[in-house]
DNA sequence: CAAATTTGCCAAAGCGCTTTGGATGATTAG
DNA sequence: CTAATCATCCAAAGCGCTTTGGCAAATTTG
């Protein structure tokens, strides 16, 4: 009846861009045809598949993403979803690095990357909305905190998903690689206690972060069996910056009892720690050691060849083409049970650390 | 003839996911009419559309993205081209902050943002393909080099783009919004001069990016305008990492006749100069003076009330937004001129700075 | 050499939405 | 009271792709 509004002239830009049915009918073939060729599908022989690919190739065509998608149901696309609330996930430049290493898993697979920014407090729309506008397969969700009721929603939704990270209050399975962030501040604080301080501040990321309430956990349980009381005085807890990194460690060099030894959540915080320090007029590694969590950021090294700091280092790139792969191994095959995976931090000795002093 | 093999029990997970057709029969109307509603066109009765989005809200109506896509030729959704290559642009801290700022400005006006990952060898063919593919309306190019063919190309396939930052040989015009690159070296450059300082290093990113190149340009200009002349010995260029931070400057302070003042591209390069310092037993500020740019990331912010860095600062989150609106006015308004847009930095005066010694 | 397979291709339906060009009944004008 | 005008709504086509079920022609089998 009514011819449809968007005329070729519109639709393409100054740019010719085929489609399926002009491809086929160039090359006397069915849509059918040229589609399965293209696809890698059986029922077509050899010399008309290569004729398919040479046109293809001569008249620059792609099919079109959506119409692809539409029919097939699957959008060959992977959703990250940032919550966005006082502090800015995204930021941070941990996820820089994640997103680079889950970037390359998906270009090899042929996934897009959509990014989502979804305010805290309407989550649950958010996420209802995702699944419904259909337009990505799964999603990978980040900043768990220690309850997360999106994990509870997502599995409910159906909506493949991988956190990175965990959530400590959440018992059903699900989906999560996770550094092990208790076990790798229980060593860095045992390392210290071995050197002979007793007196370790902690200056942490913020606790509602299910993985800085583990690396507290790994602190005080080390300290605990060593029969060191834990001291609130030597606890900070906040966004990982490196002005927080400074302050928190300029006050607590001004006690009375100052601490000998920092443990302390990212580089950047370790940076200002170690501003602090120089500025105290005392000197790293000497008077006052320092041991830091070490994502392995690009722009942010520890060091090239030595080791700036003591650090329990693990690779945030890595595990973003970890969780990558999981989820769309996830997505391939819907059925499967969940996958869970535990990278260990491994603790590299710098020059920032040493004996107490006495 | 052929029922289609996606049947509801698969489409939907457990959970209940409507579409436009059942939406209209819940509610005895046609799916034109339904679908009107929603969108706000006026053929359709105030006490009808009443219903309408009653119903929508409360059997969790979302349309198909996909769907809607392919019917209206338009995505919603716009693009991130991340050039890898050697280096990883995404990984850049900045990206972080600029993504930030440009997301908060897609959910504003309902536009979902997707990452893709090129990579600079096939670039060409890249390019054509996410026109080809058509799930964005338009892209944001990031990391423009001095000579970019990127741009010649995408006005050639007429997809629409800005560039964040310039490509100084391009002449035709193109959407950009850059920072005043020039401008902010030299007057760093000056504020140096009048302190004093001759022997005056210059830090820079990679100078095959446009902005660096920029940057130097200023420097020098600076430099030669007081008669000084640019010393190759004193300038180093490479990516921006705290490591080359620190090896430029122990290396250059080492120097027989080492610089009084560091003219740096990034706040990681200016710890590294700092570490450097500190460690020569050199005082910042006193000793050697330190000049940075600063794009006010979030999470390495210049102090807090008292910047740490004299510096020319310029926020790249900002920019991030700024972009951002300026591609989807001009997705709106495809015939509407070229739009450009030059932000200043601002000169800060920190701590890191003073007159050059005698 | 006829019958049973296999091979290679095709027409058409369907994915979930938008939009065109009516149609229908209510309202107003002549 | 009839004709013209509105205000609402609808059927159906089309976006560009995949996939089902068929159907000839070529090949193999008995």
């Amino acid at each position: 009846m009514a011819p449809h509004p968007l005329t070729n002239s519109k639709r393409f830009g100054p740019y010719l861009r085929m489609n399926l049915k002009e491809l086929s009918e160039h090359l006397a073939l069915s849509q059918t045809t040229v589609s399965r060729a293209l696809n890698g599908y059986p029922e077509v022989s050899e010399k008309t598949r290569e004729r398919v690919h040479q046109a293809a190739k001569e008249l620059n065509y792609s099919p079109n993403a959506r119409a692809k998608s539409l029919a097939t149901g699957r959008s060959q696309t992977i959703g990250h979803v940032i919550p966005v609330s006082t502090q800015h996930e995204m930021v941070n430049p941990v996820f820089g690095d994640f997103v680079a290493g889950a970037g390359e898993a998906y270009v090899q697979q042929g996934f897009d990357m959509m990014l989502s920014l979804v305010d805290d407090s309407d989550e649950e729309d958010a996420y209802r909305k995702i699944k419904a506008r259909g337009n990505v397969d799964g999603i990978i969700v980040h900043g768990p905190r220690m309850q997360d009721s999106r994990i509870a929603l997502l599995t409910e939704l159906g909506l493949p998903f991988v956190v990175h990270g965990r959530a400590s209050d959440v018992t059903t399975p699900y989906n999560w690689l996770d550094t092990n962030n208790t076990r790798a501040f229980r060593r860095a604080t045992d390392f210290l206690l071995d050197l002979g301080h007793r007196r370790i501040a902690l200056i942490n990321g913020l606790e509602v972060m299910d993985f800085a309430h583990r690396r507290r956990g790994g602190y005080e349980d080390a300290l605990k069996k060593r029969g060191v009381d834990p001291d609130p005085a030597l606890m900070r807890s906040e966004e990982m910056t490196e002005i927080f990194g400074y302050r928190s460690a300029s006050e607590m060099l001004a006690m009375e009892s100052p601490p000998t030894a920092f443990l302390v959540a990212s580089m950047m915080i370790a940076i200002g720690v170690r501003r602090a320090i120089h500025e105290a007029g005392l000197e790293m590694g000497r008077d006052v050691s320092v041991i830091t969590h070490d994502d392995d950021l690009s722009y942010i090294k520890n060091g090239h060849d030595v080791p700036i700091f003591t650090a329990t280092r693990s690779s945030v790139r890595t595990a973003g083409t970890r969780v990558a792969e999981m989820l769309m191994q996830q997505i391939k095959n819907p059925d499967s049970d969940p996958q869970t995976e535990l990278m260990e931090a491994e603790l590299i000795i710098g020059t920032s650390t040493g004996p107490a002093p006495t």
